[in-house]
DNA sequence: CGCTTCATTGACGCAAGTCAACTAAGGTGG
DNA sequence: CCACCTTAGTTGACTTGCGTCAATGAAGCG
């Protein structure tokens, strides 16, 4: 199994601020998942009773809502950790975690690191750090569902799919979701997702190759209104 | 001007976990400020360089969003900090804060409290809980954007108002919301906010007291779908 | 007593949800 | 290897929630 004191991922996220001596720790009782595509990494309501770092790979966090609808509220890719929220406030997780593509994941039990958390300064100075950007981010999304049309969110959703997670060579958005996940990103029904997706096509903002989608013009999504 | 060693309403925020002498310290150095209901105690894009301790009153934190529509992502009352998000992530305000009635608050510059967040690991960790809950909040706030419609939006943001704000003697609602404020909350227009206010009072499930709102029947809001 | 700001109601149009039919693709077993 | 089944994607038709514009009423306020 590999050593955390070793891992690169760690210069990620907030782990780089841990003590050789802390890291060897944690690496002795980490271990380490591989997770298959769709598999569910976490359920809502779960206690996780831990953090994982992602290796490798992506995932989705989604909440389900009162009407049956999963709202997917973040992704994850390899670098970040997932699970600190409900470490930090000692509850059960609030959404759920699904694999958008194979993962490896290093599950770090709460015992070993809630310690340093509550006295390593520059650990949790950090984990704090990650935490308030992703309010942050999350006001953002609260905004973007309360004004803008669907249309315009999921221009904004491409143009952020393609900046945060990039692209393959045939210039492909390197993330493959299907036509749920992006109306469970925008908040919307399938059909209304298809429909608009269909609608950039024809309008040249992208082309849609096999299950693949590639963006034609950036800035032409960035002034959709 | 009041002592922080002294105050009680640091019971209820992070600061209750600084230690004698960081409080004596920070209460040296703050400045009290009253602000009058509808004042603007920053706007967003600004340079906070502290927090805000809200000795008294109640406030809205919101953002502008392109179409020129003021969403309200989170209502402070007495007892909680403003401005730690952007206190951590060392970047200006992306939230503007607008008192709903007259406040009294306490400014803790930057300088004096950045250091105590860095080597007072009670502290750190306490902010962190704190942003954490706030984190959980908003990912609901985003599945209720996203899922829900506007009339059990309405219908939940009341009973929230309710049981987070409390109500007068005569049971309506102690936070007074313009009809503008309930739309900005929500996401929706203000004429539609106002339609929905109107049906519930139909229905029987709230009174209009002159511009109180009272709650008659929660369970009946509760129930709205 | 006019002026301004907030609340209310009506009329209208459109974005988006829903239901349903159909196609395409992939997978499995006889 | 084909027949069958399942799942994802696509499109049309219909309905409706909600946004917008506009007119009017009510309430404070200098």
């Amino acid at each position: 199994m590999g050593k955390c004191e070793q891992c690169i991922i760690k210069q990620f996220n907030a782990l780089k601020s841990l003590s050789k001596e802390e890291l060897v720790r944690i690496s002795n009782c980490k271990t380490t998942r591989v997770i298959k595509k769709g598999e569910v990494i976490f359920e809502e309501g779960e206690i996780i009773n831990g953090v994982y770092c992602v290796k490798d790979g992506i995932c989705k966090l989604s909440k389900l809502s009162e009407n049956g609808k999963d709202q997917i509220v973040k992704m994850v890719v390899k670098g970040q950790l997932i699970g600190q929220r409900s470490l930090i406030t000692e509850e059960a997780s609030n959404l759920q975690a699904v694999a958008l593509n194979d993962m490896e994941v290093c599950f770090i039990p709460r015992h070993e690191i809630i310690n340093d958390l509550q006295t390593n300064p520059r650990f949790s100075y950090d984990v704090l750090k990650e935490m308030a950007h992703d309010l942050k981010e999350a006001d953002d999304i609260i905004v973007n569902m309360a004004q803008k049309s669907v249309r315009q969110r999921l221009a904004e959703t491409l143009v952020y799919i393609q900046e945060s997670f990039g692209v393959n060579p045939d210039k492909t958005l390197s993330v493959l979701l299907s036509r749920e996940d992006f109306a469970n990103i925008v908040g919307t029904a399938t059909e209304s997702a298809i429909r608009v997706l269909s609608q950039f096509k024809k309008e040249g903002l992208i082309s849609i190759i096999g299950k693949q989608i590639r963006i034609d013009d950036v800035e032409g999504l960035k002034r959709v209104e």
